[in-house]
Order: C-alpha cells, then structure tokens, then sequence
DNA sequence: GCCGTCCTGTTTAACGCTAAAGTGGCGCGC
DNA sequence: GCGCGCCACTTTAGCGTTAAACAGGACGGC
C-alpha cells in the first residue's frame, strides 16, 4: 500500500516529475511520443495512481461530487424511497464513466452543506430527497455547482444566474397521464395524494396535468381534490384508512398516488378497510419502482426513468461545473402510463 | 465559497498558523486557554473549514471510507437490496457521528479497488453485496483495512493478521430460529432457498442451523433440501413456480428464502402457479425489509438488525483504521423471528 | 544564583502535485 | 554565421496542512 509517486515514476525513466505529470494528465504537445511511451510504460509497471488529495490542493478542483441527503443522527431512511436509490445507482455510474467520485453524505443545515463542499472541496453536490423548504434552509450559496433533484428551490428559477440546475420527470405530463388513464376508466371521484401541503413544484406540476387531464373529459373543477400524506408506506395505510369512507359513499372512485410507496400503503389502508382494489376503488402510483410489481395487487403506475434521471444529473452537473454557461439548468425524463391490476372500471 | 485557511486565521488572531492547527486539532497541551479561545473565536467568525486534501497530504489519513459494491458499468442496482440500503443509511451517519466521510463505489475488479484506495487515500473500506467468490476476485491487499457485510472473504479468517474484520447477523441462529418456526407449526418437508451454489458463509451458516432445528424435531436428514436462486424478486417467481410441483406432489410444505426479496418473489411464483399461502406453502424471508410488511400475505421472517450492522462496521473499521490490534475481527447483529401471514400450520 | 523543566509558543521541512517560467540545443532563413 | 523560434524538457514556487525540532521566558530546587 505503500503510495507509488510521481516521483517514483520519473526516477525510474530518468526524466522530471514534470514530464511524468504531463503524461499523466495528457498534455502530450509538450513531450515526445517516445518520451511518453516509456512513461506510461513505467506508471503501468509501478501501477503508479495519482494522489486526488494532492491535485486538488493545487489544481482547485478534486473531481469529487457530493450527493446530498436528509440525514437524520441515526440513518435512517438516508435513502428513502426506492426511487432515489436508482437514481443514486445511475448517478454513480454515470460520475464513474466521466472520472469523478461520489460521496454519500447526510446534511442537516446550511452548516453541513457548507463544511462538507469546503473540507473536501468538492466540485458540486446533487441534492435529492429535500422539500423545497427544507432546501431553502439549506441556503446554497449560488456559486456552489448544484443539482436538485425533484425540487425547485425557490431562487434557483428566479435570479436564474446562481449554479444549480434541476432535474425531474416531466411531472406535468405524468399528472395529465394519470388523469387521462383514470377518466378513461371512467372515474369521476378522483384525489391526489402526497405531500400537496409542501408547497412543492414537482406536486404541483402534477396536479395540475391531472387536473387538466381531468378538465379534457369533461370533469366538473371539483372532480379532484387532494390529500395530504408524506411519502411512505405507513402515512398511505392511514390514508387510505380515512378515504375509505370517501369512497363508500361514492365521493371518491380513483386515487392518484405521487409515489409507488405511498400507493402501495394506500391499497393497504384501504384494503384493511373492507373496499376492494379496483373493483371498489382504483388506486394508481408513480415510479415504476420494484415494489409496483411485488404488491398485490400489482399496481398500475405512471413509469419514469430514473436510471435517466441519475445520469442526467451527473452531466448537469458536469456541465455546471466546467462553467458551461450555455449548458441547460433543467431536464426532465420521460413517464409512461404502466396499467397493471390496482386500475380499472369505475364502480357503479 | 472562497477558501479560508488556517493562515487567515492566524493572521486574524495573530499567532502561528501552528497554533492555530493546534487548537482545531484539539492539542490543547500546547495552548493557553487564554489563546485558543481567541483562536476558536476566530474559526468561528471567519468559517474556517479545515482542508481534508491538504490534511490527507501530509498525514496520511483521509478522514474517508469508501462503500464499494459490486458496480456495473450502468449502475443498475447497484445497492441492490433494501438490505443494503438500509445498512448503508446506518453506516453514513455512525461515520458521520465519528467525523469521517463516506465515499460510494461500485468497482469491478482488483484494479478500480486499489485505484480507489490510493487515489483517494481511504482509511479504509467496507463491502457489501459481493458474493465470496467475487470478493476473492478482489484480491484485497491484507494491509487494506475492509469491513466485509455479510461475506467472507476465504483468507481472512485464515490467516489472521489482514487488516480485515467480518459483520453478519448471527446467521446460525437465524436458521435455528427459522427452523424452530417452521417445525413448530408441523412442517416437515423443508427447503432453503438463496445462493446455495456460491459457496457463501453466510448461507452454509444458515442452513447449518436450520438444519439443526429440524434434527431437533426429530426430522430425519432428508428433510431439508435447497434450491439454488439468487437473492432477486424475478428468481423468487421463477423458482416458485418450480417449486409448486413439489408442493403440490407433497413433498414440500415450507420454504426458507435467504432474504424477503427472494421470499416475495417466491411467494408470488407459487400463487401465479395456483398454490394458495400459507394454506397450501408457507414461506418465510429474512432481513424484515419494509417490503415484508407490504406485500400480501405480509411475510413472516427473521429479522436482524441492519442499522446495527452499518453501526458495527463504522465501529469496527475504524478500529482497523486506529490499528487496535485488540479490536474485534468479526461482529454479528442479534436475529428474531416475526410471525407473521406467510406461514402458517403444515397442511393435512 | 544557576541549571533544568515546563509552558507556550514559533520555525522548518515536508506531503504529492501542477502552473508558470526557465533552459539549452538544433534547424532554418537570409 | 548569426539570430530566432521551437521543441522537449527542467526548475521554481506554492497549494494548506502537520510532525518535529527549536526557542525563550518563568519557575523551582538546591
């Protein structure tokens, strides 16, 4: 484990750490071809790596993006929904294939923001997992490379000049999917749920596309109604346990879910609760996540790609990071109706 | 986002830029109070954040430990399981509690290890997901201090002195638990269902000890069979519905899977395949991931402790960091059973 | 009163790397 | 044959930090 340096390499070819380190970092105008040969030759045989703590003291830049979280003291629930743990999984990738590094971190406060894009200089974080308020607490300095993932952070759309860029499904026409699928069907009740409470872009994007989807058919404004719930499992059980007497009394047919998760604790509230699932109420996700297709039953969902999500992530935030200004500060990937068996007719 | 050094500071307070190291550094022998109040007075005020690069440069510890799994070009699962997930989650924030960093990594072969050791200067790391045979393709430098999650690893346990140290639940009493569970409710044609063919220590473990419960019933030799299916929801169905025949033909009544992915899976195969569970099968998981508790029937199974296997691997790798020679080599989190709808009394 | 210690610092020399400036030899134009 | 530019390197300096050696004054013992 001994470290194998440039210095190593160049004592070994007989020529200046310099030549070795232009080698190294490609800069071949300034050495002859067989100059080069013999030093990469040397670096293979020496299995000599460079030290990315010794670069990034001189070069200002370390190669290292930091992947920003919730982070509770204890770690639970880090990466909470199995959405973000592909999206992670192809940010990574993604960091891999361009020659960077990941690094995992739960952050509390602007302070653990600040502290850990100092102490390891990173070149730029992507933030996933935040509310929008909780991410206006974070309070990212503009000139900090950012990526949010599924957030808008306030400021970000309005100076428009600070680093960070956004990345998201395109939620609008997932909530227009969904709502068009489920007038389709013939439902007339229908209700978001999720967290309509946060003030969120990404919710309300997709309210919108569902209400407009609604509006299309024919749907009178109060057609649709939300519901608030966190995303997970449990507050969907409780959920779904308290629309359950919406649904008896003919209020609600159809559910719209702004997670799978949360839609698959919704079926079991509602489940608990007597009703059947469609035949009594259809309830519909968002991801496409493993667990769609593990529930019973398998629920229908609004598919989007988050593998695509991670990697876009990865050259947004490259592309901020070179300072490309003209690079794009926002994108979204694709969604897809995905019907399983949680949809179908409207009762009655 | 300019950087402030450990000069501004002195300057600021006016002393030595090693007094002031002193003091961050907690050295206080070699401070007066009167100074080093000033000193962190000054750190305050001016947001000094020390510089992890410029640290792991000149003493040789990075403050950082890398997570390596077993990486795909495209990062596809490349936390695979909610298991992991879970222990990662875990792990973050014990070495966030500890002052050290995580770093993710999804690495190949022998090469993108030491690559990312040297280049980074980890303090060491820890791997999950790898079957043994894979992590014997790693080749870890026995001077690499490595905490390996549910593995094995061949030569660590042999000779000795490597740098590496082993978590796991206590994976022979979770057999014997799963085994008592399922006996006790009268089954008697019994199989264990996971990586069986990969040689794992893990899973021999397991088995050893559900072994032992059913000789404890009094059940002859032959009553316990494996089935070879790796630990994913897909290979569950598949292996389900290999399995139904047996069940059918009576010679299977429970199914011990390695993990609740699997577990779900094979319930699934085995209710495609008409069978009904647990009336006709029971089956039983491992891990109690937050799928067990959604999918139908929810499954019983034995759970371990993840967010203490990610504690335990912070706490043992640092103590292979420090070079405690007297720490712990091998750690194993406590196993219970939870009963819940996926077994049930053996028909007939 | 003198020497050894302790206390509280400071100075020096790296760590491995890169940007920028320097060097020396050779070919070429005229 | 002289100057110029260019090629292929080398030298110098410095990034922010720490280990180790050094310094000087106060204080205590005898």
């Amino acid at each position: 484990m001994e470290q194998v340096t440039l210095k190593d390499v160049a004592r070994a070819v007989g020529v200046s750490v310099m030549t070795v380190s232009n080698v190294v970092n490609g800069r071949l105008d300034r050495v002859s071809p067989a100059t080069a040969a013999r030093v990469e030759r040397a670096v293979a045989d020496l299995g000599y790596v460079p030290s990315a703590a010794a670069r990034t003291l001189v070069a200002r830049r370390s190669g290292l993006v930091g992947l920003l979280l919730p982070g509770r003291p204890d770690g639970v629930s880090l990466l909470g929904s199995p959405h973000d743990v592909a999206v992670t999984g192809a940010l990574e990738a993604a960091l891999r294939g361009r020659d960077h590094h990941l690094m995992l971190r739960g952050v509390g406060d602007a302070r653990d923001v600040r502290d850990s894009v100092r102490r390891w200089g990173l070149d730029g974080v992507v933030l996933m997992g935040f509310t929008d308020a909780a991410l206006a607490g974070l309070d990212l300095p503009p000139t900090l490379a950012a990526v949010l993932v599924d957030a808008d952070g306030g400021a970000v759309g309005a100076g428009g000049r600070a680093r960070h860029a956004r990345v998201r499904s395109d939620d609008r026409a997932g909530g227009r999917l969904a709502g068009a699928h489920l007038t389709g069907l013939g439902h007339a009740g229908l209700v978001l749920a999720g967290p309509v409470d946060g003030a969120s872009r990404v919710v309300a994007e997709r309210l919108a596309g569902f209400r407009a989807a609604a509006a299309d058919a024919g749907l009178p404004a109060g057609a649709v109604r939300t519901a608030h719930a966190r995303t997970t499992y449990d507050e969907g059980v409780a959920l779904g346990g308290r629309l359950a007497a919406d649904v008896r009394a003919g209020d609600v047919t159809a559910v719209f879910a702004t997670a799978d998760v949360l839609a698959a604790g919704i079926v079991r509230g509602l489940t608990d609760a007597g009703l059947r699932v469609p035949a009594d109420v259809s309830v519909l996700g968002y991801d496409d996540a493993d667990l769609a297709r593990q529930v019973t039953p398998r629920l229908s969902t609004v598919a989007q790609d988050t593998a695509g999500k991670g990697r876009l992530a990865a050259e947004l935030l490259l592309g901020l990071v070179a300072g490309d200004d003209a690079a794009p500060r926002s994108a979204s990937v694709p969604v897809a109706l995905v019907a399983r068996e949680s949809t179908g007719p409207a009762p009655g």
